[in-house]
RNA sequence: GCGCCUGUAGCUCAGCUGGUAGAGCAACGGACUUUUAAUCCGUAGGUCUAGGGUUCGAAUCCCUACGGGCGCACCA
């Protein structure tokens, strides 16, 4: 805050910023820096630039200083490099100027490349400019910054010092992008969909309420772009995905965060079988990208990726891990009295979902380590997909989980529009009953396959979750850059309307 | 929403059954012309998250609020 009394430091600091800008070297007032060589490249190619000149620019992470002579390492995108002044070179002018310098601030040098007694390659500094002044002290250098509060709520900090979470973050990165890579080389065409929509639809869950002035109508935020992503399948695109923001206006975990990132594809001509050997394509792209392996570690145990992965129907897993019987869960009522039966938790706003759902929890999920497809839902919980041929009330549809966590949700999609008018309408007999979840109905979309939609497969993948996987984190929270937190004191808007 | 843990210097942490706050790093001053967690000497830095309470006396014990973590519930 700017009524705040500045701490000492800064005080120093911006002292020393006056100092500069008396000289007439304000930092602030400086638009470029020419730099020759990234630090990385530099270490790599030292062979051919030992005593030729280089210009590189970044933030001043460390200084050790001795007297006449001052070593720093300097940081870059690419990684740091260690400058190297001497007094005998600079002059009593420039090297003074070191004494305005301070860790954190952002500097740019030229020198000619040599090695030092010790064997690191460095920078002999022959000038130098401070290009940004830092005023607030960075993190110390060795324990660096732990608090996960600080870390999460000041990022820009975390970043500068812990050079792991960078290198999550470009992991990140990387596998988007490759998994983007793949898809444009099977002639996907990646589109976008509104995220403010009039109908929530696509997944069972609370939607934020957000509201358009000038329309005087509310919206919700997308709770998935399904729906959308189906009538552009309607509208002859045949191969489409999306890489966006799904919210959902539910609790924040490890595994959970208001905001996150869903991949969803669909491919016209396509069942749930090219789903699953596209989901298991799109995993070692992702994979090999990140970790240029498929056996990866995660928290202790180590996941092979290699497919094909294996496969077991929801019924058989919660038959083969939990001696379920599984013929009591095709409708609420008797599913109702097998959960009691077992001690499993029936909530008060229980559906024949959350049941199935708490029992998977509660005898499968933790046993699914290694990558596994759970196929054929009951139709009762999958109000999207299409049924299968041999058994109606279950439907063309697999979750992939991986180390007890579902990562991605794919179904031969329901393209009957008098199949899907049946099951919209069977949600809200249950939204009427007190699901608070169930899909509502969406007009225009059975309009739209009365049209005519071709058989499609679809998948879902939750990048959030594929990159905590690919990463080794723990938490969510570890692969957003933002993650959702409450504001801090003086950070929340006072409504100044009415 | 519930339970457990947690909040001390810019950062990382000590601070025992209550006696009014300490280290390392960072900072500032000094020494040091190839260091790399540089070293050595010195200096400064705190409404102990906030507000109540108990007490002669509270960072410490109690209550409330706020933030954060983990687990549960909800969900992907």
């Amino acid at each position: 805050m700017a009524d705040d009394i500045l701490h000492e430091i800064m005080e120093q600091r911006l002292e020393k910023l006056r100092e500069l800008s008396a000289q007439g070297r304000n930092p602030f007032e400086i638009t470029r820096y020419d730099r020759t060589h990234l630090a990385a490249e530099i270490v790599e190619r030292y062979g051919e630039l030992e005593g030729k000149t280089v210009k590189v620019a970044g933030r001043i992470i460390s200084r050790r200083g001795q007297g006449k002579v001052t070593f720093c390492h300097v940081e870059d995108r690419s990684g740091r490099l260690q400058l190297f002044f001497r007094f005998d070179d600079l002059g009593e002018e420039a090297y003074g100027q070191l004494k305005l310098m301070d860790i954190g601030d952002i500097v740019g040098a030229e020198g000619h490349m040599f090695t030092t007694r010790t064997g690191e390659i460095s920078v002999h500094v022959a000038r130098f400019t401070i290009l940004a002044k830092s005023l607030r002290p960075l993190p110390e250098k060795w324990h660096g910054l732990k608090d996960v509060e600080l870390r999460y709520r000041q990022r820009y900090v975390d970043l500068i010092v812990n050079p792991e979470v960078r290198e999550t973050f470009v992991m990140r990165s990387r596998m988007v992008s490759a998994i983007r890579t793949l898809l444009d080389g099977k002639q996907f065409l990646e589109v976008e969909t509104p995220m403010m929509q009039a109908v929530p639809g696509g997944a069972a869950a609370r939607p934020f309420i957000t509201h358009h002035n000038a329309l005087d109508i509310d919206l919700y935020l997308r709770i998935a772009p399904e729906l959308y992503l189906k009538r552009l399948i309607v509208g002859g695109f045949e191969r489409v995905y999306e890489i966006n923001r799904n919210f959902r206006n539910e609790g924040i975990s490890t595994k959970h965060n208001p905001e996150f990132t869903m991949i969803e594809v669909y491919e016209a001509y396509a069942n749930l079988e090219d789903m699953m050997r596209l989901c298991e394509e799109i995993f070692v792209a992702a994979a090999l990208q990140a970790r240029g392996t498929l056996q990866v570690p995660y928290q202790g145990a180590t996941i092979d990726l290699t497919p094909p992965w294996k496969r077991m129907s929801l019924f058989e897993a919660l038959e083969h891990y939990g001696q379920v019987d599984t013929s009591k869960l095709l409708d609420f009522a008797s599913a109702k009295r097998l959960c009691q039966g077992m001690g499993v938790h029936v909530d008060e706003r229980a559906t024949l979902s959350t049941l199935i759902n708490n029992l998977f929890e509660e005898f499968v999920e933790e046993h699914l380590v290694q990558p596994t497809f759970i196929t054929d839902f009951p139709t009762a919980i999958s109000p999207l997909a299409k049924r299968r041929s041999d058994n109606p009330e279950f439907t063309e549809r697999f979750e992939v989980f991986v180390s007890g966590r579902e990562l991605a949700n794919a179904f031969s999609e329901l393209n009957d529009p008098i199949d899907q008018r049946q099951r919209f309408e069977d949600q809200l007999r249950d939204k009427a009953a007190g699901d608070e979840e169930a899909h509502p109905m969406d007009e225009d979309y059975v309009r739209a396959l009365e049209y005519g939609m071709p058989p499609t497969g679809g998948l879902g993948i939750g990048i959030d979750r594929l990159v905590m996987l690919l990463t080794d984190s723990a938490s969510i929270r570890d692969v957003i850059l933002f993650p959702q937190l409450k504001p801090e004191k003086g950070e929340v808007i006072e409504d100044e309307e009415a």
